[in-house]
DNA sequence: CTGGCTCCGTGCGGGACCGAACAGACGAGC
DNA sequence: GCTCGTCTGTTCGGTCCCGCACGGAGCCAG
């Protein structure tokens, strides 16, 4: 990459690893289309029932599926980062989904119009072939939650959660508060409080107002449920050296 | 259908409204491949993490989406019925899930053998559009169930299954026990009871070891959460007509 | 260095569900 | 009939998390 090249903000396009799979016929169809996105904090990609413009790829940003109950409580539903796609209703057919889309730790992507996703899509070619694995491991990130949410404390679903960031942003610095946590988890700020708090004492992370640091990753996985290793096993296996971060 | 016909048994195959769905050609091209089967309740049709030898079609049966637990617990992550299919991961490229298929309502339905399924899907006409837009419906309800396990309290969640239940069986009594319920909401079978007991005593349910009957749906509808209308309403807009029971 | 903001820690009463134990109620079969 | 197994109802102490309220701690701006 060129000094001055003004992708060079944004890294590479192939940082994202479903990009970095396509064969080079496809990569050189689509690399044309890919625009460069910085994605701040919060932002909303897209809207509970808002029709998808774009498909993203996430290189350094994570983002979160969120949905949001009348009452305005919430939960998250799954996390996409380096390793996949944000908008997979476009290509599955539907073009929204009841959820919601919310960068949760900033950071740099692209996108592609629908219609190019749509038109690649239909091709039934390779990029079919690895959209379609992509999501069936997000199924499985989906399910999990689901079980994790009816049976483990949440102490156990906070060092899942830290873990499943952890791996999509490769890197043991995190930069997120506990509120913005207890929202994506679905409990009050309080519980999380403690939850840390717990893991802190226990030497396996550290909080300082907005950053946590992870300082021992095994101890995460350990105090962990199953749910974590299932998930990372599937995403492993469906798309294999995705997460070898 | 004639009499003596084998096949009267177990009902048109097109009772299955993604089979129905199909044109003529798909159809003609399907059908012969077709295998009538028995589901009775508590058949396991795929294990976690079992290589998949058929897609179900289910026409009168219903069957859970299951993840058991290390330490026996479960919960259901979705649930499928003659509106669906059940085996996505076939087409979806994974072949296997962490989850389970079991007959949570006895009944019956159609099968075809995994490279048949394959074989069409790979002409990416119109049963690979359909069968993603299935797959898009029933992310919509395990996302749900997430959420609702989260948040909402057990007579909800209750009601929501009841629901859905009904929904699929288009009947308004199901045979199903306390502890089978219980099983399936990952929670204690005297926490159903419990409900239940609510339930009948404001007389939306009758229950009788084993049946219940529903007597005021418009009831359940209004005493459960907003996660069913959601569910529901995903399902009609995806694939429209086909819950019109 | 002072006020104002955001973020984090703590304490208290309450509610939902759990685990375990047990009693009754129904139905099938001998 | 009677018995046995399955299914349902009830009770009791314990735990996890909630809702609420407040206190304190870090950080920035004036």
């Amino acid at each position: 990459m060129q000094l001055g090249d003004p992708l060079a903000l944004f890294g590479e396009p192939r940082e994202n690893q479903l990009l970095a799979w396509l064969p080079t016929n496809e990569w050189d169809r689509l690399q044309p289309h890919l625009e460069a996105v910085e994605l701040p904090l919060g932002q909303v990609l897209y809207e509970s029932g808002g029709k998808l413009e774009h498909a993203y790829f996430p290189t350094t940003a994570i983002v979160s599926l969120l949905y949001v109950l009348e009452d305005g409580g919430s939960a998250e539903i799954a996390v996409v980062g380096f390793e996949g796609i944000v908008g997979i209703s476009l290509f599955m057919g539907g073009q929204t989904t009841p959820s919601r889309a919310v960068v949760q730790s900033a950071g740099c992507g692209f996108r592609l119009t629908a219609n190019v996703v749509l038109e690649e899509f239909s091709r039934a070619g390779p990029l079919l072939h690895l959209l379609l694995r992509y999501t069936q491991a997000l199924i499985t990130q989906m399910s999990q939650t689901a079980v994790c949410n009816r049976h483990h404390t949440l102490d156990q679903q906070l060092c899942r959660w830290l873990l499943l960031s952890r791996d999509r942003l490769r890197c043991d610095e995190l930069n997120m508060t506990q509120a913005l946590i207890a929202n994506m988890l679905g409990v009050r700020r309080e519980g999380v409080t403690e939850a840390a708090g717990r893991l802190e004492r226990a030497g396996l992370i550290e909080y300082q107002r907005g950053r946590i640091t992870i300082l021992d990753r095994g101890g995460l996985e350990q105090r962990t449920c199953e749910c974590y290793a299932v998930v990372k096993k599937e995403y492993d296996r469906l798309l294999p050296d995705l997460l070898a971060a």
